[in-house]
DNA sequence: GAACTAATGTTGACGGCGCTGACATTTGCA
DNA sequence: TGCAAATGTCAGCGCCGTCAACATTAGTTC
């Protein structure tokens, strides 16, 4: 005899992956708890039993994706080859990132989460840990720079993959993705840039 | 005798001006047609009979914007010395519109408006001449490079101005900005790193 | 196994939002 | 003077996040 329950088993991580999967294509602003809430077949008041507000579940996402993107981060830190060429390996991983879930890549980054006084505390973590992890990878392409020097570098690069990337995905590079550059040949070139010592 | 006006006068103005000072600071999510039409002391659906939505609104407010940053791009143009001082000129006024008008600068560069496979018609001619300007002032600083050179180079440069603008606003560099690297030390790092050949 | 408590889910309501259709007032032109 | 177009108001729609009050279930303790 089958009957609807009526708690839902695990809410909370069905929760984080209904809206990460919304988020990852349509950023925070497609995230509706209205919608998601019915979706998983549960009344839209249900999630403030696992969340104080929808930051705080956005900040759950966000943290997710944090702890994916350091993954990526570690496997390029891992793999063979000298300092500069998991460099390139991190960075086409922050790349590949941005361009796979661009809804994600915009909360992390865009977002006012972090930009608080006192940020979610899910999120301070793994956050930071994504910082250090690039900064070790810049380190490594040139161990015999000082730390004024590395910071620097870490900052200009991640700017330009950055700024790339944001621009990329609002589509201002239009005018410029004419011929005779094709969209492949200009993220080699912007890669390119932003390594170079 | 005086009494209040049934009609405002120009409405249509006033709602872009003000539309504009509240997108200046807190960017387009901090807009409530509802709170400006109040603040103008009409009623709520006033603007639709100026504006065909929010988003109509927003488009004028980001024209403005750009037609802003151009009149700077000018300047930058006409100024003394040689190419590349006019570059680094162009540079800062960049990140000086940024710094002074965060919202502003985010509705022009992150929002969704430009990103349409049609654009508002008031945005696209203030938009492609601010690109325009932005590739003369950097083929300006080389006069002998070809097309492909001046495309990436411009790419390349503004993705790492804007990039290092939006996570500064984002306060994504707080582990950096310790010592021994001020903050303004490393807007000039940005820049040099930006429009170096 | 009964009883109690904490965890979890539901319902109804509030205020805010963008937006619309029906109606009111004013302006400007014929 | 009269009439149409421009411009404003009002009531209301559906969406949203959120909360207080209440209902149900799970887990612990005797």
């Amino acid at each position: 005899m089958i009957k609807a329950a009526y708690h839902h088993g695990d809410l909370r991580q069905a929760l984080i992956v209904g809206a990460l999967a919304v988020v990852e294509r349509g950023g925070a602003e497609a995230l509706s708890l209205r919608d998601l809430s019915e979706s998983l077949g549960v009344s839209r008041a249900a999630p403030y039993r696992h969340f104080v507000d929808r930051d705080d579940l956005l900040a759950c996402v966000a943290a997710r994706g944090f702890e994916d993107l350091n993954a990526g981060y570690e496997a390029a830190l891992d793999s063979l080859g000298d300092g500069t060429a998991r460099l390139r390996m991190a960075s086409r991983v922050y790349v590949d990132f941005a361009q796979r879930r661009p809804g994600l890549f915009k909360l992390m980054f865009e977002s006012e989460l972090l930009a608080r006084d006192r940020p979610p505390d899910v999120l301070i973590a793994p956050a930071n840990r994504a910082y250090r992890l690039l900064w070790r990878v810049v380190a490594g392409a040139d161990p015999a720079a000082d730390e004024k020097t590395v910071k620097a570098r870490t900052l200009t690069m991640w700017s330009t993959l950055y700024g790339f990337l944001a621009l990329d995905r609002a589509r201002r590079f239009k005018p410029f993705m004419t011929e005779p550059l094709t969209h492949a040949e200009i993220v080699e070139a912007v890669i390119t840039a932003a390594t170079a010592a």
